[in-house]
DNA sequence: TTGCTCCTCACGTCACGTGAGGTGGC
DNA sequence: TTGCTCCTCACGTCACGTGAGGTGGC
């Protein structure tokens, strides 16, 4: 029966001597024997136990764990439920881990956007990245009420070429319009926006904002803060909240 | 202008008191003003910026990072780079972490093939998994050279049938039957069985094996053991290999 | 005798958690 | 004065890595 070497042991398992010197303190694996001089000798039975704790430990469980586990009368009864235990760790560890992806990469597209930044423009790229849905869950309402406000124009004007009714399409442009006003209203209570240069939250006037040059993302406005004039990022506003968040 | 203690500051960032004086030890946030009894004071700028540790720390990034990151004189310089970096870091964790769940889904599967077993049986388990590929692969073999006999007889059938000549079919037979050996020879010479009383890897002769009743995992076998009479788990064997890896 | 391997301390890692024992501030 | 909050040590976590200084075994 041939005995192994603390490094013979390790070399044969892919792993350090120092590991299984560890293992031997934790008592998860000691030797069966010992040299006179008080080296560690493992038998052929100490070298399958450790292929069996590696091959535990790859499953991501704890040493402790699996030395509680070998030391178990009948470990048959205790391994389904710490396999369970530990496939619910993995996942939660996935979907953690999955979730600081999303995050990091909305950042690295919102990092693109801006043309330069200082140590401050995080706050604020922070900000738009925690209103970012509901940003927008807001610019799908403003589709819809628009697409409400074409299906009204183009009906009412079929009833006009067709029947040659005119009133409903003159209703349906008051619709249009009132609906345009309230829609218009809360699209510029909710909304906000980030200047490039001197990277503060800013809210332009009405009338500004209104009439300004946009891009699905951005307006062309004068910065209230530091008076520069070019697109804006927009965000999400809750009037509740202070700009400061 | 609102001065935060160190549990207000806390609180608003949904951190522990710990983690603030923690930070301050570090030099991550160092509080911008002192009580007279000592106590930290944060000011509006020190909220802003633990928020953004807090958000950085959200991705990932290590606490030294971020301080090194936000010492930067140009942070925009180094912030792409870290991002990149900690995107490789989280889809590597997440991969190891998906390995193992598949490891662990392998090792549950197996455990219900598994009337009963003890600490040693793990390792056989273990074996059977680590050659669980290269069997499949195996078992592809098989049935790849299977199609290939059947086509071969289908298709000198057809020519018998509807030619009338008769010797491509007795030819095809005759590869069949070479085939048939061959692939045979190599199957057994690549199997090994695992004894579910006992539990321990065993090669069966080749007429008992040949002939054995068999399932797709398992065969009807007299373990060379303990001569226990029951049904087998198949795994692959390395013939350059020893048993007891 | 010379390398090589192995031995035992003992400290370091990472981001805090958890007391202990004392004090500030309302 | 009484709670409550905060303060500073200082040790613990987890699975080893990394020397230091010494020795076994071929």
């Amino acid at each position: 029966m041939s005995k192994y070497t603390t490094g013979e042991l390790a070399k044969l398992c892919g792993i350090t001597v120092r590991t299984v010197q560890y293992y031997d303190s934790r008592n998860i694996l000691v030797p069966s024997e010992f040299s006179e001089g008080g080296r560690r000798l493992y038998s052929e039975d100490d070298l399958k136990r450790m292929k069996l704790i590696c091959f535990l430990r790859n499953l991501g469980l704890s040493i402790d764990t699996i030395g509680r586990l070998l030391l178990e009368e009948h470990p048959e009864k205790v391994i389904s439920m710490l396999l369970e235990e530990q496939e619910k760790v993995l996942t939660e560890e996935i979907s953690e881990r999955q979730e600081r992806l999303l995050l990091l990469n909305d950042l690295q597209s919102e990092l693109k956007n801006l043309n330069h930044f200082t140590v401050e423009s995080f706050n604020d790229i922070a900000y738009i990245m925690k209103y970012k849905k509901k940003l927008r869950r807001m610019h799908m309402h403003l589709l819809m009420v628009g697409f409400l406000m074409e299906a009204i124009e183009i009906a009412t004007l079929m009833i006009w070429i067709l029947k040659g009714v005119w009133w409903p399409f003159i209703i349906g442009i008051m619709i249009a319009i009132v609906l345009g006003v309230l829609i218009s209203t809360y699209y510029f209570k909710h909304t906000i926006y980030l200047c490039p240069e001197c990277h503060t939250l800013f809210r332009p006037g009405f009338k500004e904002a209104f009439f300004a040059r946009h891009t699905p993302k951005t307006r062309k406005l004068h910065c209230t803060q530091c008076g520069h004039h070019g697109f804006c990022i927009e965000s999400y506003w809750e009037e509740e909240k202070n700009v400061t968040n």
